[in-house]
DNA sequence: AATGAATGAGGGTTCATTCAT
DNA sequence: TATGAATGAACCCTCATTCAT
């Protein structure tokens, strides 16, 4: 009864676990897989390296997990803009939108960018293919606008490498001290991306707050 | 490897650095500047890796030249954009399309994108602000925009960052042996991603040849 | 007075660790103390690698302790080795025979062969002084065959190092497992070593159960 | 004509890989594979640990190479043995002799002991596969010298692990720096270990200088 | 001008050891 | 008493950099 809010053990396992995946996402997403040392990561949570590895197996392994993470948090976002929007474009816009969020919340970080040569081993082949199954998957959606008049005609490729490319951009410049809620860039972004491939674009976009650091 | 025609020694020094800013910018941007070695730039050079350092300080030195290059790249093509463009739009529109075909050719690579630790030193602060001002430069351009009204109404930090991301991000997938030219891509992606800031958007966009590959 | 069967506390350390000297000196026999780990012993007893640390000072405490342990074994072996033997070559094969029994059955390996910085310490000191007096009880055995007649004429040195290392090469190839008992082994390389120090060698040998795994 | 003595460089890489084996092959025997590290054996070299990694390729591969060195070395001494020795017997005795001769020479040590676990990996398997192969040339040896006559009734396994014991155990014991040559010490511990299966053993074995100090 | 060789510094990983529970 | 967790030291290995040739 009084007892339900002291985790047990596995559960403080996972969740020690899942601070370490989240503090090496930003690491990772900042300096690179390659560039980044788990003493950084380690140092970032306030533990010695050697700490890490009771959690997980080794670097790579790390690399691979928040990678994971990061599509699997891509497939239940875009999962829920197919089930709440109403034409394609919406669903692009949905899935996106709370992608970035769900990120931020999550993650801590917008998004994960690797390098080419951050995975490797075997798991590695896996990630990768579900990485693109994403991208089909997207790429799908595209088609479906454009059949459901939503979306113009534009080779659906090009059409997501440039929304993956602005979405993935966020890393890059996103700092959670700024002025802008989480809400507010994924939104700003987002809407802004899918304008492009709108066929029937808004004359207006949602306002930002203003800021002079950005 | 690097015969040319034969010029005097100290052209046949900046040839050879060229081909070696070139090898690099394209191994850089595939691994990141941390997961890519000197050895791996020589490697693909066909040479040793000690013969770089007659043409190169160090591999900082080598990756802030590469960015340096980058930039000015950048810089020359946002000249000739502001030269040759109408509007704002259209300026902005010439300038990234001029950069995306300069850098494959000039840099065998769409664009370079470092890590934020990957540049450090005296001179790094340097190439930090040029890459401020160019940003700068572009929102100038976004804000030049809203008023002929070739431009909707958006934060223009918002409207950069989403530009650049689906610029640089096309250093992540495109291939030169596949179906499309640099020509192909750079209109096709920056045609795409302009479309999210323009007032009277077209109905179609440019065609790009079929692929399945891609 | 009632307790008697109940083992006092002391009596229940002294055999938790005597069973961690067990576990001990087969692994570190097999796998050299370097290539042990604590976790290793601590697995093969099913306990965690912390409570170890109840029943030994350290790792090399472990060691000196198992080491110790086949010493006084070889020493207790030779002790009844000469009083039951009645030349100085039967008293050899007795004492050698004993000894490999009674590893099998108290230490669970045939021998424990360490390398050269296996110990460290001021007690390993007087651990490598047992050994060296060992050795040369077994010279002096030797010259006592020489002088009853019972050993063939050869620097005794030798005798005893071509001895020791036939005996302790045991460890290297028996597996209780197989075909043959402790009992078997003892007799069986006890017998041929032996052989080469006999000044009336038989001509047939003890037979051994026939094997093909071995 | 007169840079014969002049060694390419090939020839150098050779040789000095050469010089690491000897060197590592000496501190693995001593220590285990797992109590020597790299430094040691750079130290013994005066080089530094890196410097190793030119002509090696980790430190499995380092003990591979000790390990098939010495196999070759075995086997090569045996097949001197066969075609030098008369009877079975003598054919061993020449093997095994030669083997200890041309270890200490070649490797400057007189035999390699490794733990259970000190080989790894694919090439692991077959260099297992060549000591067994050993092991069981040199048990059809002790059959053909029973048929022969010149090796008395034992089972070949014994009497082979009683011969690679005693031979393996000088490792152990011998000193270059003592009164004893490797000749010495080899037919020494060779004559002796022999005897043992000999059907006709000499009443007398070589005498080897004296020396208090061993 | 170019290369093979060598090295020091740094990062990933393991492990003996300690400690709180 | 026993264990999970944490750590520092040590080791393997890589790589930017230098140097002799």
């Amino acid at each position: 009864m009084w007892n339900e809010a002291i985790p047990d053990r596995s559960t403080q396992q996972a969740l020690k676990r899942k601070a370490i995946l989240r503090a090496a996402a930003t690491i990772f997403s900042r300096q690179g897989s390659h560039g980044a040392t788990l003493e950084d990561v380690a140092a970032s949570l306030g533990v010695s390296k050697a700490a890490l590895y009771r959690y997980v197996l080794n670097k790579n392994d790390l690399i691979l997990a928040c990678q994971e993470e990061a599509l699997e948090i891509a497939d239940r976002a875009l999962t829920r803009g197919e089930d709440e929007g109403t034409d394609a474009l919406e669903k692009i816009r949905i899935g996106l939108t709370l992608y970035l969020v769900a990120m931020m919340e999550e993650m801590g970080v917008p998004a994960l960018i690797l390098e080419e040569n951050a995975l490797h081993g075997d798991e590695a082949e896996r990630t990768y293919e579900k990485r693109d199954a994403y991208e089909i998957r997207m790429r799908r959606l595209v088609a479906e606008g454009q059949a459901d008049g939503s979306i113009v005609a534009v080779e659906p490729k090009v059409a997501v490498f440039m929304l993956l490319g602005s979405i993935h951009w966020v890393a890059k410049w996103y700092r959670p001290e700024g002025a802008w809620s989480p809400e507010d860039v994924a939104e700003g972004i987002v809407g802004l991306a899918t304008r492009a491939l709108d066929t029937r674009p808004a004359a207006a976009l949602p306002a930002m707050p203003d800021t002079t650091t950005h």
